[in-house]
RNA sequence: GGGUCGAUAGCUCAAUGGUAGAGCACUGGCCUUUUAAGCCAUUGGUUCCGGGUUCGAGUCCCGGUCGACCCA
């Protein structure tokens, strides 16, 4: 066996154990302590400790003749390990010394401090919990190819203490959502994923096969028109945090499935979910981060606390072509101005498109600072009521940090007749795309309602000050491997 | 879908078209308070895959796979 075949090492090392009576892959070992907790435990004043049993990863492994040190990492942090020949005995100290690093091992003994002041457990007896038979990557330089990263992000959470404290924090975020939901009086449901017609967006879904009914099903692309009809049977407070998937591009900023919080508050409107989503986001802030100010990768800070701005999608596009006439020129010559700006611009597109393009190529992506944009174009979203006083416009609100669209909300449409209409010039001849279902769920009565989407990933990229939605998605989609 | 860049030892990375290297890891030896432990001696390669050019290719060319970034 050539000794640079890693694998092979260990294996033969495993055979070994079981050739001794040994079990490498042992039932259990008590942890009394998690890293952390044991740590805490050592007396300054009379430089002493207790006995705890401990547990964990070897990630750190020093053998130093008849002592050693070794650091094991657990779900709270790490600890090292005084290991000698002297306290465990001969035997089991030639047995320890065939340990590798990424092996999971216990060991049980008194706390003491060490001559550079680290809190250490005197093993007074080890036990080897779980063989490693793959090496970890290099202790210093960490794992830093993306790919692999990806494709084994145990290894990254392993290794990486920033990673794992992320995907800890995304873990908190959603807690304290629910929380805050929760205190508010919101019921979490779940509705279907498989959806005979994929309504509530505009986006292009998957499409599967149930076998069991012969018939064609799509992976929901939102949660909004089930929880609606949550609304018209009397759960007047209801949310849904959970998958949907759309079936389009993979970016920086979009993996095909991805997480969504969908709320729908009877008797209130898109005024009501602008405090709401404001006093979440402070929630979240408070107890997940303990500050409302957030550094970006680039460096620039984020305030999310204190009076957060309002204005409307009008008074952007006016402010940003400084043309107050802008909703009053042709199609051509709004087409014209955003070619100027490089944009690509389809001729087949509408008026209210080519200005959509402007906003979300132009001045979306620099709304860095907490932004609630509100009258959206009617023709943007058919599930919204239209504003009282102007029709052509919708009570919506965007809310915008990061430069992403975090959080739209609308005072929803419970008119089934307008909704039938708006329903039907946005699939054209295509009815059978049309929620019939729904529309006749809205025929018997929904209340008056705001209702509010918050991408969950996106949230997260925010709060965790990540660059990238893969930082935040622990399997992000990837290409299958030949072998996967 | 298009463009740019990348893929070399388990990991992190080198290598003018001319013998594929280093650090860590591994293996063996020394070492009973280390902190990226140290010292000594080794071992380790289908240079992503398939073609081509060349006396000679990790390097140049073509095609493919996978990934990153940008654009749609």
């Amino acid at each position: 066996m050539p000794s640079h075949d890693l694998y092979a090492v260990r294996l033969a090392k495993l055979e070994g154990l079981r050739a001794a009576g040994a079990d490498p892959f042992a039932s259990n070992w008590e942890q009394t302590h998690t890293s952390a907790e044991a740590a805490i435990l050592f007396d300054e004043a009379t430089q002493a400790g207790p006995s705890v049993s401990v547990a964990g990863r070897i990630l750190v492994f020093r053998l130093m003749g008849k002592a050693s040190f070794v650091k094991i990492q657990d779900r709270a942090g790490i600890i090292q390990l005084y290991v000698t020949k002297d306290e465990i005995g001969e035997a089991a100290y030639e047995d320890f010394k065939k340990l590798d690093m990424g092996d999971i091992i216990g060991a049980r003994g008194p706390l003491f401090k060490t001559k550079t002041g680290e809190v250490t457990v005197r093993a007074e007896a080890y036990g080897l919990v779980s063989k490693a038979l793959r090496p970890l990557p290099e202790k210093w330089h960490g794992l830093s190819d993306d790919e692999q990263v990806y494709r084994q992000r145990y290894l990254d959470l392993i290794i990486n203490p920033a990673s794992r404290e992320r995907f800890a924090q995304r873990s908190r975020i959603i807690q304290e959502i629910r929380n805050f939901l929760w205190e508010r009086d919101f019921l979490e449901f779940e509705t279907p994923v498989f959806q005979s017609v994929a309504g509530g967006a505009a986006a292009r879904p998957f499409v599967t096969h149930m076998q069991a009914l012969d018939q064609k099903f799509f992976l929901r692309i939102s949660l909004e028109l089930y929880l609606k009809r949550l609304l018209v049977g009397g759960f007047d407070r209801v949310f849904e945090l959970s998958r949907v998937f759309r079936n389009e591009g993979l970016s920086r900023r979009h993996n095909p499935e991805f997480t969504m919080l969908e709320l729908y508050q009877a008797y209130t409107d898109y005024r009501g979910m602008m405090s709401l989503v404001y006093d979440l986001i402070q929630h979240v802030c408070t107890t997940v981060l303990g500050t409302t100010q957030i550094t970006r990768p680039d460096g620039q800070v984020i305030e999310l606390g204190g009076k957060w701005r309002e204005v409307t999608y009008r008074d952007l596009i006016v402010d940003f072509t400084k043309d107050p006439e802008w909703f009053q020129r042709s199609k051509e010559d709004k087409a014209a101005y955003c070619r100027l700006q490089e944009l690509d611009i389809h001729p087949d597109w509408q008026d209210f498109e080519v200005t959509q393009e402007l906003y979300s190529k132009r001045i979306e992506p620099f709304l860095f600072q907490p932004t609630f944009v509100t009258q959206l174009p009617r023709e943007l979203c058919p599930l919204a009521k239209l504003n009282p006083e102007d029709p052509r416009v919708l009570d919506v609100f965007e809310l915008c940090i990061n430069g992403q669209e975090i959080a739209p909300a609308y005072s929803e449409q419970n008119d089934p007749l307008l909704q039938r209409d708006l329903f039907e010039k946005q699939v054209g001849e295509d009815k059978q795309n049309m929620d019939e279902d729904f529309l006749t769920a809205l025929e018997h009565g929904m209340p008056p309602a705001g209702g509010m989407g918050i991408g969950i990933d996106r949230l997260c990229v925010l709060l965790t000050g990540a660059a990238s939605i893969r930082e935040v998605i622990l399997f992000p989609s990837l290409k299958p491997t030949v072998n996967s």
